[in-house]
DNA sequence: ACGCAAACTTGACCTTGATCAAGTCATTCC
DNA sequence: GGAATGACTTGATCAAGGTCAAGTTTGCGT
């Protein structure tokens, strides 16, 4: 994973290969420079301790350089609610923008570098940089989006599918991020992924074992397989991207495969 | 409902009864009067029309001055999913701040007045006043909240939790609008109430009735009255907001309704 | 390397809510 | 006003997935 090396010299924006998918997506390169001088600190987090909490004071913003950090919260019962999971490139606690407090809990699945933005620093830098504003409320909709596509998967599915959307959705990720779909690291206990698709862990256990017999997928240890990427993809009920192209291979298996 | 008498004077942001739960929330008066200008059409739309659908170029977004309207889209087996009721006072379609196209259909449930405003114009007034940007960005992250309250009702409750819940969640509107909260019309089909929540219409057919003879709350026709506001809250998981307060009459039911 | 705690698996059983079918009730359109 | 259409109700049946219990495996701390 990028960042890994302790001795490395200072990341910033401008030589971070996160760049094209952080926050600097759609800024000019002088912009990213002015990005850059407000980021103080780059804080890594170990497995299983809080980016922030439920009802901390919302004083910064954190672009996930590596690791993979969960968005959760608890109901009245003690239940967990896991909304989200954050992969490198993501940003994360954008509502503390707009509030005072936290409204979720933000947690390390594994070891995560971070980059730190204050809020303060980024509102002052915001009303200088017009496209800074554009990009906040861009990353603000496709958060809306994914938690609307996440409610579109779990409301009417059957347990199947909505494993399968989100080991196809989680593959699509990394992808867009320039990984290899059909296997990867995920370190998500699949009791969390029960959570996350409100099933429980037995099921989960079940589905992945009948996914593996079909030769579909497997997912052992924090090792996730595609076997037959098509299937998976078909099972999520989500389109094939060129349906109307060459129909000699298949567009997703042969085109960002291995 | 506001606004509807056809004769009445021109109304206006400043003047409008929804000024503070609308869009003008948080700008100063003479901002309000500059949003005034470029609200030209005051659109009416039928039952089961649409203010927009998914695909179409998004070049405007709305206030919601009377009526409910639902925001929807079809999975690829043609089942409607149901997002979010918006109820007076709300603002439809920001995504389109951001986007080429609207991802979503927006039907209204009954006649429906509305604000429209052009993208372009808003564009243009947010160059010039940073507090719209805020508000903007205000409202996109109380949809993301929404949206993430509905997830947590519908991942893993029980029917019933979820009808009360829904039931509880728009009296709440309701009341913070000024209405009365235990009694209300709501021109939503059970049928669509079943989608929104992941059930059919036979469960919450069979729930209300339940509900009824409970003597907690009825549903008949588009008439909804909460004879036990307390318990509704209470099956629908929701704290008490003064939980700590005099102790001597329930503060919800006592201080908000009738 | 050992041992404990947590994660995961597997099987038997049960509950919730979906499905199917046949009705009743409202609303709308002539 | 009366038929037709769509909304809602009610009952009988069924299956998906939850629950409970007892394993096995994994990972971590000493």
């Amino acid at each position: 994973m990028a960042g890994s090396k302790p001795h490395a010299l200072q990341v910033t924006c401008a030589n971070c290969g996160l760049q094209r998918i952080c926050f600097p997506r759609g800024l000019t390169q002088q912009e990213i420079i002015r990005l850059d001088a407000i980021l103080q600190s780059q804080p890594v987090v170990g497995k299983g301790e809080a980016l922030f909490k439920q009802g901390e004071a919302a004083k910064a913003i954190f672009a996930l350089k590596s690791g993979v950090v969960k968005l959760c919260r608890y109901d009245r019962s003690g239940n967990e609610i896991i909304h989200t999971f954050y992969l490198p490139g993501d940003v994360i606690g954008l509502e503390a923008l707009d509030q005072p407090v936290y409204q979720y809990d933000a947690i390390a699945l594994d070891r995560c570098n971070l980059c730190r933005v204050e809020v303060a620093d980024l509102d002052r830098l915001a009303q200088q940089m017009p496209n800074l504003n554009r990009q906040v409320l861009q990353m603000m909709r496709r958060e809306l989006e994914l938690e609307r596509a996440h409610f579109e998967n779990v409301s009417s599915r059957s347990a199947d599918q909505r494993l399968a959307h989100f080991v196809w959705h989680i593959a699509e990720r990394f992808r867009d991020r320039g990984y290899a779909m059909d296997t990867f690291q995920l370190p998500i206990l699949h009791r969390d992924i029960a959570t996350h698709l409100g099933l429980t862990p037995e099921t989960v256990s079940r589905i992945l074992r009948k996914f593996h017999q079909q030769g579909i997928l497997t997912w052992q240890r924090k090792q996730v397989t595609l076997h037959d990427p098509c299937a998976v993809r078909e099972l999520a009920g989500v389109e094939a991207p060129d349906e109307a192209g060459e129909g000699e291979v298949c567009p997703v298996c042969q085109a960002h495969v291995g």
